[in-house]
RNA sequence: GGGCUAGUAGCUCAGCUUGGAUAGAGCGUCUGCCUCCGGAGCAGAAGGUCACAGGUUCAAAUCCUGUCUAGCCCA
């Protein structure tokens, strides 16, 4: 429709104003939805846009213009207003082929043709050496919400899980493990300071304990003098016993490692499972890295870049001049000793995104990561990667507060609440609805409390709560499945019914905006709106009422409002309930 | 010191991408509404220098510049 008028405007503005050649591509003409009804349906601004052009009073124009446009069954009426907006009025009738759209469509309601646009999203990817945190949940339902968005609007999306499996902390879990599973058979043995301290791992400890019997503890021979600390920092003590729990254990220790990874990643991904959290692709660090092969992915990254001449030694260390891409300082690839950066393996792993021919490249990272991304995209751009492709979308965190007081997230060992506690308190959907629901780079105070409370101040509690009442109405109605093609939708002419029908147009607009802004949270105070707007409708009209045209009508709007309600919250991944 | 993000009602926040008519929600406060489809709800009132100062524009919460304040990152 609004493309419709834009089309008749122009060849309006062409015929009265043709001669003087106005670059009607160029202006800032638009068609907007009005918010008062009062100013009718659709607005345009183009008598206020060509006013300089032509020299002439807005109010001049749009009157000329409105001389010449021909109102039809549609638009029924057009009228100036204010300082010159040409204001359109359409028929009551025109507003309602949304709802036998919405019959049609159903579920599909919103989703749009696919586009062959492929995207990959990263996110979560946390280190596998402990349960997820509270710290974690923001990005994950983040992640996963924009995945399902994207998908709607038709693109083909993957959602990766990158395990940061190799290096140091890998070994650090697997001593903190090996050490919790000594202390079965010799209580005396305490976990170091830098080691992981959470429970899960004395879980762990167990299940190895049960595959291994005490096979990995007998062969340490003297277990005192592996913790004797003659002052050493802490870096270096847990260095050498790494060192020498390796000595000792021999290939067993690799085995540990893995025991550890595995059972981790196991927490991890049912975690995210019970969170609603998918991800069809896990992609490991340490296969960058594979021994057995000649294609050593990490090397052949550093090689390309080098190649490019974009790559020098300095101090025995390997340095990428990532300044010459606006990055503030050159960064080391591989340090002296021979151990390669976190950003060194960051930089394959981000080549090799690319090489999986994504049309575009998503991180999802925390905002203190901000400061990474130039170097990362500098590295891009100095192997001719097209920088255009990556992006990345920063989530601000959140504090969670409880009877108005912060909950303390102190991230030191141990003392972090796991997001498996807050999916125990508040509920999945509860605690995803909460996390979405905010702009995603502002700080998020969550709120324990209402996001149990069972009531109209809780957001999700009120949407979802339309939609059981909606349930309820039809249910009662029962009459048999009703007739829609038949039902006279030109009586829902009322002025909330009018609303809701425009609102409900609205609905497939907010799906692309939501997903082409990565703002997921529009969607949330949409629904908020249609759930308000219905709610007030409800409270205002009667519908299970003996004039048999209404009724029908009035349920098949009921209806509309239904299957929207849940096509959003299902991208939300979050249920609408029938009765709750 | 450099960078990023923000500052909108007493509180929590939308709106800013794409400038548009009287700046919106929820909470809290005040006043009403259950013989009636789910009151887990609804209607109404009060509440604003859109941080501040300039600039661009017919038109600025929205775009630009500067200042102040807060959070985060870097040194």
């Amino acid at each position: 429709m609004k493309d419709k008028i834009q089309e008749i405007l122009k060849g309006i503005v062409g015929d009265l104003y043709g001669s003087f050649e106005i670059d009607t591509e160029n202006l800032l003409v638009n068609i907007q939805e009005n918010k008062d009804k009062a100013h009718g349906d659709l607005a345009s601004n183009i008598a206020l846009v060509l006013a300089k052009p032509l020299n002439k009073n807005p109010k001049e124009i749009a009157n000329e213009i409105k001389e010449e446009f021909i109102t039809n069954k549609e638009i029924v009426k057009v009228d100036i207003a204010g300082p010159g907006f040409i204001n359109f009025y359409l028929s009551k009738e025109s507003h309602n082929k949304i709802l036998q759209e919405i019959f049609s469509d159903k579920e599909r309601f919103g989703k749009q043709k696919p586009n062959k646009e492929t995207i990959l999203i990263e996110y979560v990817s946390s280190n596998p050496t402990g349960p997820l945190h509270v710290g974690h949940g923001r990005g994950a339902v983040f992640g996963s919400v924009l995945a399902s968005l994207l998908k709607e609007a038709g693109y083909e999306v993957d959602e990766e899980y990158y395990i940061n499996d190799f290096g140091r902390q890998m070994n650090i879990l697997a001593v903190s493990l090996w050490i919790r599973y000594a202390q079965i058979f010799d209580k005396k043995i305490t976990m170091i300071e830098s080691g992981y301290q959470g429970d899960y791992l004395v879980s762990i400890a167990k299940k190895l304990a049960d595959t291994k019997s005490d096979k990995l503890y007998t062969v340490v021979k003297n277990t005192k003098n592996l913790f004797r600390n003659d002052s050493e920092e802490s870096e270096e003590f847990i260095d050498r016993i790494i060192d020498e729990i390796k000595d000792e254990i021999g290939e067993d220790f690799v085995f540990i490692k893995e025991f550890a990874l595995k059972e981790i990643l196991d927490l991890i991904e049912k975690d995210l499972f019970d969170f609603g959290v998918n991800h069809n692709k896990w992609f490991s660090e340490s296969s960058l890295f594979d021994e057995n092969s000649n294609t050593n992915q990490l090397d052949k990254s550093i090689a390309e870049l080098d190649r490019k001449g974009h790559v020098y030694t300095k101090d025995d260390a390997i340095w990428f001049r990532s300044t010459e891409f606006g990055d503030d300082k050159d960064r080391v690839l591989k340090r002296g000793n021979g151990e390669y950066t976190y950003f060194a393996t960051d930089f394959a792993y981000h080549l090799n995104k690319y090489d999986r021919a994504y049309n575009k490249i998503i991180n999802i990272w925390g905002s203190d990561h901000h400061g990474y991304f130039p170097r990362i995209k500098a590295s891009m751009e100095a192997c001719d990667r097209n920088i255009e492709k990556l992006e990345v979308v920063f989530i601000q965190f959140a504090n969670l507060v409880r009877s108005g007081k912060r909950v303390s997230m102190s991230t030191r060992s141990g003392e972090f609440i796991t997001l498996r506690e807050l999916i125990d308190e508040v509920s999945s959907e509860a605690a995803r609805f909460f996390y979405i629901n905010r702009k995603s780079d502002q700080h998020l105070e969550f709120d324990l409390d209402l996001a149990k409370e069972q009531s109209k101040d809780n957001p999700l509690y009120y949407i979802q709560y339309a939609h059981a009442r909606i349930c309820s109405v039809l249910r009662k109605a029962d009459s048999e499945p009703l007739n829609f093609k038949n039902s006279k939708l030109e009586l829902l002419d009322s002025d909330k019914e009018i609303e809701i029908q425009k609102m409900l147009k609205q609905y497939p607009d907010i799906i692309s905006r939501a997903a082409d802004a990565r703002e997921p949270h529009l969607l949330c105070y949409y629904l908020r709106d249609l759930a308000s707007t219905f709610h007030s409708y409800y409270n205002s009209e009667k519908f299970l009422i003996d004039d048999e045209d209404l009724k029908n009508s009035r349920l098949f709007l009921l209806s509309g409002i239904k299957q929207v309600i849940y096509n959003g919250l299902s991208i939300l991944g979050i249920s609408s309930p029938q009765e709750m």
